[in-house]
DNA sequence: AGGCTCATGACTC
DNA sequence: GAGTCATGAGCCT
C-alpha cells in the first residue's frame, strides 16, 4: 500500500553526551535527532520495546548508525556509514553530498561549499541547505565555517558545533 | 576589530 | 511575491 512508503523505526542511540534519536525508512537512515528535550519526548514515546517489528535489516543499520555515531562523537572517523534516505530538494542533496565529502578534522566555509556544487553565488542557501540537513554529525554540517574561519551557525546549537569541532582538533578564530 | 549595507539564491507561506 | 536566512565582500570609523 502507499502509506506503507513512508514508514519508519525511531529508535534511541545511548551517547555519553545524552540520548540520540535515529529514525529510518526501509531505504535507510533518513533522520538524526541530537539529545534535546523534543528528542526525548520522542524517544519515550517510541522506545525500542514498543517496535516489536524492526526488520533485521533495520537492526542492522541502527547498530552501523550508533557505532559511527559514537566514533565521530570521540573524535575519531567511523569505518563505516550506514545507507542515507536523505529527503530534500536536489540543491539540498548536492549541499549535503559535498558535507560527506569533507574530511573528519578539516573545514570548508559556506562559500567553497558554494563553489564546490557549482553555485557560487548561493552562499546564503547553502547557510540554509546546512540548517535542513537531516543527520547531522554523520553529515558533518560541523565543518562548514564562515568565510573569516569563525563559527557561523549551527541548528543544534553553538555548543555541540564547537564541542564536535574541538573532539575532531579543529581550532576556531 | 566591529558595524553597516547590499547583492544574492533557495525556501516558505 | 514578500520575507527569512547557519554568507560574503566592501566600506567605513
Amino acid at each position: 500500500m502507499y502509506f506503507m512508503k513512508n514508514q519508519c523505526a525511531e529508535l534511541p542511540i545511548p551517547t555519553p553526551d545524552g540520548q540520540f534519536v535515529a529514525r529510518y525508512s526501509e531505504n535507510g537512515l533518513t533522520e538524526l535527532d541530537f539529545p534535546s528535550a523534543g528528542s526525548a519526548r520522542r524517544a519515550d514515546r517510541t522506545s525500542q520495546r514498543d517496535v516489536p517489528a524492526v526488520s533485521n535489516q533495520i537492526r542492522g543499520w541502527h547498530h552501523t548508525t550508533e557505532s559511527a555515531l559514537k566514533k565521530i562523537l570521540a573524535g575519531n572517523e567511523p569505518t563505516q556509514f550506514p545507507p542515507l534516505d536523505l529527503n530534500g530538494t536536489e540543491f539540498q542533496k548536492n549541499v549535503w553530498n559535498a558535507l560527506r565529502r569533507i574530511r573528519l578534522g578539516t573545514t570548508r566555509s559556506y562559500g567553497e561549499i558554494a563553489k564546490q556544487i557549482g553555485k557560487p553565488r548561493a552562499v546564503r542557501a547553502v547557510g540554509g541547505a546546512c540548517g535542513a540537513n537531516p543527520v547531522p554529525v554523520l553529515v558533518p554540517c560541523h565543518r562548514v565555517l564562515a568565510a573569516n574561519k569563525k563559527l557561523g551557525g549551527f541548528s543544534g546549537g553553538l555548543a555541540w558545533k564547537r564541542a564536535l569541532l574541538t573532539r575532531e582538533g579543529v581550532s576556531l578564530q
